[in-house]
DNA sequence: TTTTTTCTTAACCATTTGGTTAATATTAAC
DNA sequence: GTTAATATTAACCAAATGGTTAAGAAAAAA
């Protein structure tokens, strides 16, 4: 199924730009050969059909930074250092891929149900990030905080900014996308001291729960 | 442009839910024609083009929502009280209009240009967020922090999880959608918490700059 | 060198898609 | 009650789209 590897991979790379700019159902089959500079038909020998190829790429780009991301809850380290790795890890690989969260938020339309077999089987497993937030709170490290919400506030601090890039670039920073990539960059620190600062508990207040 | 009311009605609110569920490449004019229960003919004479009813619905969205967005910013409150009321003005619009999130990420890869354009004319001004940002850290009334940053994660954590709803709920919630509405109706205050714990100064250290 | 396998192409096809036409039904105006 | 305007439809169309076919190059195997 891959043949002449050089053609594969020209294929694969403009198939994941046509696809992120475009999104599934904008993404045409002759624009992608267009971009690798061969026919509709070799295409079509390459890659069976369009979904097929989508699905490729779709499971290529996990596989890319769950595992890196997945490895970070299987250390046993302290609720801050584990936020401080996670979100360092998790924004750095966008910044290598910075095509997969807007990939990732067209399919959360196009087909939501596959998109979640993907990340479940990447081995991430949410109830025990969920069991590690409510300990931390148990044990006062973090103030009380329900586990989801955290969660998600985690994840959208880290993922948002590379979905709403055009946004952000263009009404925040005046369209400049040096200081987009800047931002980003600083952001690599930045989300989690914000993060930790929400969370941590006023140690001037009480001492124990 | 309007002619029979109850009809035009029917064609937005069916085009709403479809541009929603499959975004402007993967809608179709038929589907939405069958939605409303007329015909293609029907539809193209009360909006002239796909192109155009979907323009007519993106500002309809935005004018839904902005004008209350906007107002906050014209009262002079001080950086707390404007963050919290800013955040549940923001997330109450959703709640409401719960399918706004999705549909502008759609359009954010679709056509940007045209949605800065509309996010502008709306009367946002980002400038004037970013001083009053920047004179409340020199001030003191909140620690030293990008006015960029704080602003990109005060809009990552009210729209994320709009955007995000699939993956939040099956993945998190374990497939339960009232549970999706209980937490976002807890972030209608939680978000300001939480942002405005990571950006309070801390008291108890220096007292001033 | 022939043969077989792999790679690549031009031409083609059925279906779908946004959009139009021309005719008809319905409502409002006179 | 006839006329004029508005609203709705079935049938149609050209262009685009995902995908196929059959045939020819190139490379590898014999």
């Amino acid at each position: 199924m891959n043949y002449n590897k050089d053609t594969s991979n020209k294929i694969l790379t403009s198939a994941i730009t046509e696809f992120e700019e475009k999104g599934y159902s904008g993404a045409r089959m002759q624009s992608i050969a267009n971009r690798a500079g061969i026919n509709k038909a070799l295409l079509h020998y390459y890659y069976k059909s369009k979904d097929a190829l989508f699905q490729i790429i779709m499971k290529r780009a996990f596989n890319t930074f769950m595992p890196e991301v997945v490895r970070v809850f299987q250390e046993d380290l302290d609720i801050f250092t584990t936020i401080e790795i996670f979100t360092a890890t998790y924004i750095d690989s966008f910044i290598n891929n910075p095509r997969i969260p807007g990939f990732i938020t067209q399919e959360i339309n196009h087909n939501p149900e596959r998109l979640l077999d993907l990340i479940r089987s990447s081995g991430l497993d949410a109830d025990f990030v969920r069991q590690k937030i409510s300990q931390a709170v148990k044990e006062g490290h973090i103030i009380a905080i329900e586990p989801e919400q955290l969660m998600v506030n985690i994840i959208s601090l880290c993922l948002f900014p590379f979905v709403a890039k055009p946004i952000v670039t263009g009404l925040i920073l005046e369209g400049d996308d040096n200081a987009f990539d800047r931002l980003i960059e600083a952001r690599r620190k930045e989300v989690a001291q914000f993060i930790i600062n929400a969370i941590k508990r006023d140690e001037t207040s009480e001492n124990s729960k």
